[in-house]
RNA sequence: GCGGGCGUGGCGGAACUGGCAGACGCGCUGGACUUAGGAUCCAGUGGGGCAACCUGUGGAGGUUCGAAUCCUCUCGCCCGCACCA
């Protein structure tokens, strides 16, 4: 992996010594005093320049390697990790959010005695680069390091706190390397195998989809329509762990419970039966069903099978009906996802001219083909019972099928002939032999029961999961690690052999698909096990791979012997703080918890989660709508750097609003915060020459008391609201109260009597404070205090409680819960003082006389509340 | 249809366990300084009223001394899933 920050070699000069002097200084065309100001010994700038600050602190920063991080046992580890970006060339506002949320947290708790990891890295493969390279004809390798290269600089001049030490590219040999070695692992533990299935094809993109990677019918990437195709593809068994997947959702009490609603319908799990219907006409067939409601078995009155069910061939062959059933199920098939599942589409339904026979009873009911059963969910065959199932009342009023009611709602007398919907709720059971009278809740395991002795069913768990098609027809990813042999079949390659890497020199502008198969010098291997003639496996994987387990490798991003060091893993896993968009609730989310459990069975990492806690932040919008250049409302970070610089930019998208609402982006908004960052500058500047020119004076009264109370008050409110309720917004807003106090107190008290030692305490601490939020800033200011070691090395302040108590407060009087005067008081006082006074105030004594006092409520040092009648 | 979430000034948003609704910021109004102000500072700013006061957190009820906060009903919006048997 490349090191960028390694690139300029440490220098001998700290960075706190001022040999360098500040950027800008030698800028002749500035009036130097005017705009330079020295404060013991340290120049800096009278006005705050962002632009001179930050690339300075940057450089520190970067050359004195400030955010390493080692394993250090002394420490509480604290993994603090953004979704890594795709490399499409340039940041975005979703960008600036995400990390900026991310670095707060991380300057935070280093400050608060954490030993933090913050990585970086990228999401390199993918679809975008392969494009782009067929459009502008360069290599997908070169036009992603590009892009790397640019969106790096980027992010540095945000003034993230990164380890870029552990940087990590997915698309370099070095790492995808070891994802190939995890297919391999996940092929050993038999969970990836290949098999010919109907699966999503996206002919804009070439290639097949994920079920995942399906929206609403729609490409998730380019919102083409998804085809259904017969191919022979690479799956991973994430079906194998759907009940892990589920029920270890319990244990992520800090992901959003949205997230993980929407991992629990995507998971999709029921309970029921699978009961086996015999064929009349085929003795030795049978036809299996699924239902969530066997004791509804005595109601069915025909059976449905999906176009693509095996059996449907075999059932009409011969009969009249085989013309036009064929004719339907081809058409059906032809039909995309969008068509198929369309609101409008009628359920349409042919009778294959056979018959099945109900298990319970021996009755003979019609077997159709409809367009409404799927063959991916439970068997891919229905049991009609329309009396108690909406779908199928629908059908068999409209196909004229006989509706039975075997289920009896307490009170009532259900008919078939009367019913206008199916009776979905549960009752006593009739029409239904030896279990008529059991209630139906109980029926569901006693027909479950009874079809199990009979050899006829069993209890059975669906999901409507589907295993992870990850086979890629495209060139830009992971080759899959396979050979193919022609006598010994497919065979891994084997370890020492990896990466199976792609070759360099490809043609992908033309008109031919962009595909592994056309490079004989690729294709072409020897059979690792016979030495034979063989191919490779020409389908690289899908991307979402990749990620599904780069946390892990950013633990030891140089590992040559393993993905990850299991000693490192286990230190620094799981992440601590995961922060990322809702888009992924459950594509990568899902697939890295699968990952995730597969090395933990295969004894890698303790950690069975990978993410102890999510937040999923909102989006950036702009004039109420998503930033894009056709509605030219696009802000871009760099436009604010520039600007503002980044500090602004920073504070704005994290003041605006709490991290995981929506953010509507506000010009107006940004300048105020850029005015609060001048204020605070500004502050700084002036209290400095006045502790230069003048002793400080030591008067200890009611304003000083105050403002040293708001120091206090507000040191204990931030905490607060980043640990504990990461509400940046209002940790920002007291922060900016307390530089308004500041200057309230220099409003208030002459010059020549100001305290300079709680002014100075006021300064540091307001500077600590903003040092997680605005760093370059920060760094600058307490530079300017007169400290040597950064503001970054700092132990967060601590509240001193003592200084949080006043004298005095302010007790608001109600009568009958209205307020109705205020007395200040002794902070102190008992409730019968606090009483007594209330009722001497002049107004409250007003309003009692005559009345009759029924009941006075205190809260201490709150309120009291007297009630008249 | 099922599930999750949200309704507070002109706007973004505060309000901890029920205890002064509207912190902070934007915008707006007035003033100061100024050649100028789109810099800065000061004052004001939910609505109504000269004021006392009344009123106010989508709407209607309820619990309570007291409700943005708890309960019931209702309206509106956003998001996810959806012919899943």
């Amino acid at each position: 992996m490349e090191e960028a920050a390694g690139s300029t070699p440490a220098s001998s000069t700290t960075c706190f010594t001022n040999k360098g002097g500040t950027a800008g200084i030698n800028n002749p065309s500035l009036d130097r005093a005017d705009f330079f100001i020295i404060y013991g010994g340290r120049v800096t700038v009278k006005k705050y320049e962002p632009a001179l600050i930050e690339e300075k602190w940057q450089k520190v920063w970067e050359t004195e390697d400030f955010y390493r991080s080692e394993i250090d046992h002394s420490k509480t580890k604290y993994y603090v990790l953004e979704m890594f970006p795709y490399p499409s060339g340039k940041l975005h506002m979703g960008h600036m959010r995400v990390y900026s949320i991310g670095d707060v947290l991380a300057r935070f708790l280093r400050m608060r005695g954490y030993n933090v990891i913050h990585p970086m890295g990228w999401d390199a493969f993918g679809l975008p680069a392969e494009n782009a390279a067929i459009e502008h004809n360069v290599n997908p390798a070169r036009w992603t390091a590009q892009n790397i290269e640019h969106m790096k600089k980027q992010q540095n001049r945000l003034g993230v706190s990164y380890d870029w030490h552990r940087e990590v590219n997915t698309s370099a040999p070095d790492y995808y390397r070891w994802s190939q070695w995890l297919f391999l692992l996940m092929y050993k533990r038999g969970l990836a195998y290949k098999k010919k299935a109907s699966v999503n094809w996206c002919d804009h993109c070439v290639t097949v989809l994920a079920n995942e990677q399906v929206e609403k019918g729609l490409c998730w990437r380019c919102s083409s329509v998804v085809e259904v195709r017969e191919l022979e593809q690479w799956f991973l068994s994430i079906t194998d762990y759907a009940e892990r997947l589920l029920y270890d959702l319990e244990k992520l009490e800090d992901w959003p419970e949205r997230v993980k609603v929407m991992q629990q319908n995507w998971i999709g799990r029921s309970e029921g039966a699978e009961i086996t219907f015999k064929i009349k006409e085929f003795p030795g067939e049978e036809i299996r069903t699924f239902t969530t409601r066997p004791d509804t078995l005595f109601g069915v009155t025909y059976m449905v099978l999906a176009p693509e069910h095996p059996l449907v061939k075999r059932l009409v062959e011969g009969t009249e009906n085989e013309q036009a059933v064929l004719e339907f199920v081809s058409e059906v098939k032809q039909a995309t996802e969008i068509e198929r599942t369309a609101e409008e589409v009628p359920k349409i339904g042919l009778w294959t001219g056979r018959h099945a026979v109900n298990p319970i009873n021996g009755e003979e009911v019609p077997i159709l083909v409809g367009n409404y059963v799927l063959m991916a969910y439970g068997t891919g065959a229905v049991m009609g019972v329309p009396a108690h199932d909406q779908r199928d009342f629908e059908f068999a009023r409209k196909h004229d099928l006989p509706i039975r009611v075997v289920i009896q709602p307490e009170g009532e007398n259900l008919t078939a002939d009367s019913m206008t919907e199916a009776y979905v709720g549960e009752g006593k059971m009739i029409n239904s032999g030896i279990f008529d009278g059991l209630d139906s809740l109980d029926g569901i395991g006693k027909v479950t029961g009874y079809l199990e002795e009979q050899g006829q069913g069993r209890f059975r768990v669906t999901y409507r999961l589907r295993d992870w098609l990850i086979s890629r027809q495209r060139y830009w990813g992971a080759p899959i690690p396979i050979i193919y042999c022609e006598k010994c079949g497919p065979v891994p390659v084997p370890e020492s052999e990896l990466p199976v890497e792609l070759p360099s020199e490809v043609e992908l502008s033309g008109n031919r698909v962009p595909s592994l198969a056309h490079y004989d010098y690729f294709v072409n291997a020897d059979c690792p096990v016979c030495s034979g003639p063989a191919r490779r496996e020409t389908d690289t994987m899908d991307t979402f791979i990749c990620s599904s387990w780069y946390f892990l490798r950013f633990t030891s991003p140089d590992n040559e012997h393993a993905p990850f060091d299991s000693g490192e893993a286990n230190y620094w896993m799981p992440v601590d703080q995961y922060i990322g968009g809702i888009e992924h609730a459950v594509l990568h989310l899902l697939y890295a918890r699968f990952f995730t459990k597969v090395l933990y069975d295969a004894g890698m990492i303790n950690a069975e989660e990978p993410f102890s806690r999510l937040l999923a932040q909102g989006m950036v919008y702009k004039d109420g709508a998503k930033m894009s250049k056709s509605k030219g409302n696009v802000v871009t970070p760099d436009e604010i750097v520039e600007q503002y610089g980044a500090d602004t930019g920073r504070l704005f998208i994290l003041f605006a609003s709490p991290p995981e609402k929506d953010l509507d982006w506000n010009d107006q908004g940004v300048e105020g915060c850029h005015r609060f960052l001048r204020r605070t500058w500004r502050l700084l500047i002036e209290c400095l020459g006045q502790f230069e020119s003048g002793e400080g004076f030591s008067r200890a009264g009611e304003s000083e008391a105050e403002l040293e109370r708001q120091v206090h008050a507000t040191i204990k409110k931030v905490t607060h609201d980043i640990q504990d309720r990461f509400n940046f917004n209002t940790a920002i807003s007291s922060i900016m109260e307390l530089v308004n106090a500041a200057y309230a107190y220099r409003q208030a008290v002459d010059e020549k009597n100001q305290n300079h030692g709680v002014l100075k305490e006021t300064l540091e601490k307001t500077v600590l404070l903003l040092a997680p939020f605005a760093p370059h800033l920060a760094e600058e200011a307490w530079q300017m205090l007169g400290n040597r070691e950064s503001v970054h090395r700092q132990s967060w302040p601590q509240y001193n409680p003592e200084k949080l108590l006043v004298d005095e407060t302010e007790v608001v009087i109600q009568v009958n819960g209205k307020v109705r005067g205020r007395i200040t008081v002794p902070a102190d006082s008992p409730e019968e003082e606090l009483i007594e006074k209330a009722r001497d105030n002049e107004r409250i004594s007003e309003l009692l006389a005559g009345k009759e006092i029924v009941k006075i409520i205190t809260v201490p040092g709150r309120l009291v509340n007297i009630v008249v009648r």
